[in-house]
DNA sequence: TCAAGATAGTATGTATGCATATCAATTAGC
DNA sequence: GCTAATTGATATGCATACATACTATCTTGA
């Protein structure tokens, strides 16, 4: 049998990201909230490691150094942060979550936690356990950042 | 253990679409190729239902009605596709690959095809199925579509 | 210490990806 | 058969996503 796209991991990969911003959008804002799942993955980080720079936050989070730009211009309109500049590199500039931003993540947060079941829905629960092994097996994730 | 971004379907899903769209862009820029996973889509797909129209070509792939005019525009420019006014629907265009785009979805296949296993070169061929699997069961895909 | 290389952030350009609105054309419902 | 709802395509605007290039700054190493 031809292998089509269906069956191309590339495709499906693609198609459940699609799904799971769509849930993820549709949620929030059904809670009358107006946060990305970027900007939301990079409050997350901030509130676990504030003071932390762009380079650093877009590294642990697996974004494009040229494209965190924007979202932390965005988030800091929306005042969720702040940047600082650092006192050790000229450079750079420490971001912190405001108390906007901390208040906004406490009350999405179990939103957040609570659609990643609905985004697997199809699966069993042992299932959706296996298939969030597997795709940490594939990024070679073994826990979070120290 | 409170759920860490790193345990988040969302998060992994999302960093496996980077990991995919890399390695596909790699290797068919080491092969002297300029075609996104997108645009390689769009030709596999026409090469099995040449003639179909956009809004066809978008239901079957999953892209968005108002995405597909670009990449349609752009497939048209490199002159590997062609769109033809429906006869029988005045708003539509019908879609077809030129020789050109058949030459190189030809040529690119294999290649596509052969990086698909690379993409999740993490897993064994057993882990890999189970993926796939399990992606197809979250997005309920059967099989191709007719 | 000083030149060479690396790094932080920004800017630019291209390509998805989606929401919304609009226009033209088609289909449905009565 | 005619209006209303739907649909194909386009346009606009915003948000990733990444390549490349550039400036300012930092770090290294001879």
């Amino acid at each position: 049998m031809a292998p089509t796209l269906f069956d191309m991991p590339g495709h499906l990969i693609r198609r459940l990201n699609q799904h799971s911003t769509a849930v993820f959008q549709q949620r929030l804002k059904a809670a009358g909230h107006d946060l990305t799942p970027v900007q939301f993955s990079a409050l997350a980080r901030l509130a676990d490691a504030p003071g932390i720079d762009q380079a650093t936050l877009a590294g642990q989070i697996a974004y494009d150094r040229a494209t965190i730009g924007g979202v932390v211009k965005r988030l800091e309109q929306k005042a969720l942060i702040q940047r600082q500049p650092s006192e050790t590199d000229r450079r750079a500039f420490n971001l912190y979550l405001t108390p906007t931003g901390t208040a906004l993540l406490q009350q999405v947060w179990p939103l957040v936690a609570a659609l990643q079941a609905e985004i697997l829905c199809n699966l069993s629960d042992s299932d959706r356990d296996a298939l969030v092994q597997l795709m940490q097996m594939v990024l070679r994730i073994e826990d979070a950042p120290a």
